[in-house]
DNA sequence: AATAACAAACAAGCTTGCCGGTTTTTGCTG
DNA sequence: CAGCAAAAACCGGCAAGCTTGTTTGTTATT
């Protein structure tokens, strides 16, 4: 991995999930920790955040639910340890995309779009989306989820884009290609069991173009 | 109303909400499923489907809740009532809005976004939009959701395209243009409370600069 | 008199946080 | 290096609080 990727996830590694050079029963506590973290998020992205009880995440981790309690000692300990792992996660795999793309042309045609919908699609991805859902409209969850969202994403937009020489230079047109591109894809997202797969290709071929020019100064037509 | 208008709030029209020509019980009985509806909207807008009671609806409705279950016998019965009524209030608002354009180049600039983006940002929308996001992870809500949400969503599309003579030739674009905007749209509310309101403003103006290019037919570069 | 609208109370099922108890690992000490 | 106490990991059960659907009862309309 090259060094860009490394400063970028060094800065948004979740603390304690590191067992280096620790004893055996640290590592035993971090592996079970990632396992009770993995369960999670798949409780969240197939069951939604409402209906994901602490026994449901114990019994997918494979612990008992007492057990899980000793390493989060309430829910909302173990959702804010969610929250930085699928951050963390999500942009492990938008740069793994990004550095597996040798071609300095790779921004060109579809490849961003690509990349980041693939960064979307990941379980991780599933699970923050419903916490963010759920944190607008539920307050004891925004209290510990909103903070960290804005920081992490914010810290996520400045970093990533040193990945992406022709943007260095263009912060602001990075950052609403981001938020473009990521608002749509979350649409598409949402509505991905009401509309057609058909009319969700169709819209992210468009996105691509639109995304395309815009990053070659293509598209400021007249107001 | 214009003759469209009519005819599309025809064919999305909600059963067993319209009074006209019965008797006080019946007309009472309406209104007190309104009074019902409109305070599972509210409930649902601000507490989430997941804290979604019916306890608290009943409350914010004015009534007890063994009243309330007497014109809604279960939850599922009111969330299909609900489902039906919030699309139909959102393209009543879409409607009032082009209505409201007399200017036939009234899709160029911002006006076609701007309407869309209101009829998105009421509570009515809110409430869909939590209602399509607790289905895509709640069996049995999706099973009454999900066929509603379909048929509704094709009926509008092929009805609200007689309001945009521009359109009507070329439904394909439509529907792109369509499902483009409001999954960018619903992307940017699902994200309201992380990105900063100057970020979704732009996103929003460049949004209508890209679907204006669309419908001007500019937006076909090579790929 | 029959029906509709409305109200209140009850039982069953979950979920959360907390508590006591057991096994394994660690580290100190003679 | 053997022994032992402390700490960590883990397990099962409990009470309190909610939510849902049902049931029984009261008032108003047809």
């Amino acid at each position: 991995m090259d060094d860009i990727s490394i400063r970028v996830l060094a800065l948004l590694a979740p603390e304690g999930l590191d067992a280096e050079g620790q004893g055996w029963q640290q590592r035993k506590s971090v592996q079970t920790r990632i396992a009770i973290l993995e369960a999670a998020v798949n409780c969240l992205r197939t069951h939604g955040y409402g209906r994901t009880t602490t026994q449901l995440i114990a019994e997918m981790a494979g612990i008992s639910r007492g057990a899980m309690l000793h390493h989060y000692a309430t829910k909302q300990d173990l959702i804010a340890s969610v929250i930085d792992y699928t951050v963390y996660k999500r942009w492990e795999v938008f740069l793994d995309g990004v550095r597996a793309l040798k071609d300095p042309a790779r921004i060109y045609k579809m490849a961003g779009i690509e990349i980041s919908w693939n960064s979307l699609q990941t379980p991780e991805y599933a699970a923050y989306l419903e916490l963010a859902i759920a944190a607008r409209t539920d307050p004891a969850l925004a209290e510990i989820f909103l903070p960290r969202a804005r920081r992490l994403d914010q810290t996520a937009l400045a970093e990533t884009i040193r990945t992406f020489p022709e943007w260095t230079h263009d912060l602001e047109g990075y950052a609403l290609a981001m938020d473009y591109a990521t608002a749509t894809l979350a649409g598409l997202l949402i509505n991905r069991d009401i509309w057609p797969e058909s009319s969700q290709q169709v819209v992210r071929e468009f996105l691509g173009k639109t995304i395309a020019m815009l990053r070659r100064g293509e598209l400021n037509p007249p107001t």
